[in-house]
DNA sequence: GTCGGTGCAAATGCTTTGCATTGAT
DNA sequence: ATCAATGCAAAGCATTTGCACCGAC
């Protein structure tokens, strides 16, 4: 996970701070760092998940390249989709669910959700104060910190779940 | 703001706050509630989950119940920890793992764990300031706080994972 | 006798893998 | 020619379920 810019931590105001660079950009460079190709398969994977802008599962991304022009099969669905983890572009979201979960990292962002238990919305936050809470808690323990998951399950007020 | 309690361990009764009730009567009742029955397969189970007194997987108690006076199947072991996670008397554990892991909810405790990514090693923790942080979270958002959870992953100063 | 409980084995469902084929340099 | 990528089908694996038998009230 490459921390060494701390750039865009700017006021940004928009849902995800936006991308400076094209995440496919940073797809081709994890690829040819590692003497791997950046194939219509694997682009056209990314660009349906850039697409949906939202949590997604495999199922998902296999359903839509199926009926598509270029047709990718499941097998290399979850085999980028592990490609794009290590690239730091997606990370895998742990509700409670077996089946796993996904969404956009945009770089080095962490985890922090909230999961309407009423409308099983999730909403991504992010907090300062919470991160400065877990680099407090890693400190305290001599430890280094390589990333933090935060989810917090709330209700509107009078909702009975 | 510092909280009174801060990270103290020494004061609280013990790392779990002792039980008041015990669980197998926990458990009986809600199987009772439920028109079900407290079976010597169900206590033993619970009581396996008890003694191992951390993280566990139910892999885990199945084979331990495996080599036991009371043995007890697979099928019935999965059956069971679906009933005690009903009761609330032990929680799933979301790490980066698909298997799931399980711990001793003692009520409504929250969840905040340091994963060590060197050595595998789970450090539950409590800290009032994130249970702060989160309660904020969702007062911001006129949202009522149900539960949070929280994964810390972090490693020793200069280990390279 | 009626219900639920249990064990076993088979079934699920998501994900991974082996293998033959194909494509790019 | 080499080396990796793809698709397909088969394999894995944790978990669930169908079913026949058993035991308590």
């Amino acid at each position: 996970m490459p921390q060494t810019q701390g750039n865009q931590k700017a006021a940004a105001p928009s849902p995800h701070p936006r991308i400076v660079e094209p995440l496919c950009a940073v797809f081709r460079r994890k690829l040819k760092s590692e003497g791997l190709k950046y194939t219509p398969e694997r682009a056209h994977v990314l660009d349906t998940i850039v697409r949906l802008d939202e949590l997604f599962e495999a199922d998902t991304i296999i359903e839509r390249v199926k009926n598509s022009d270029i047709r990718v099969s499941k097998a290399t669905v979850y085999r980028t989709i592990k490609l794009l983890q290590e690239a730091g572009i997606i990370q895998r979201v742990l509700c409670d669910e077996d089946q796993a979960r996904y969404q956009l990292a945009y770089g080095a962002s962490p985890q922090e959700l909230i999961v309407r238990l009423d409308t099983r919305e999730i909403i991504t936050i992010s907090s300062g104060e919470l991160a400065a809470a877990c680099a407090n808690i890693c400190a305290e323990r001599g430890l280094v910190m390589d990333g933090y998951r935060v989810h917090i399950f709330a209700t509107a007020p009078g909702s009975n779940v």
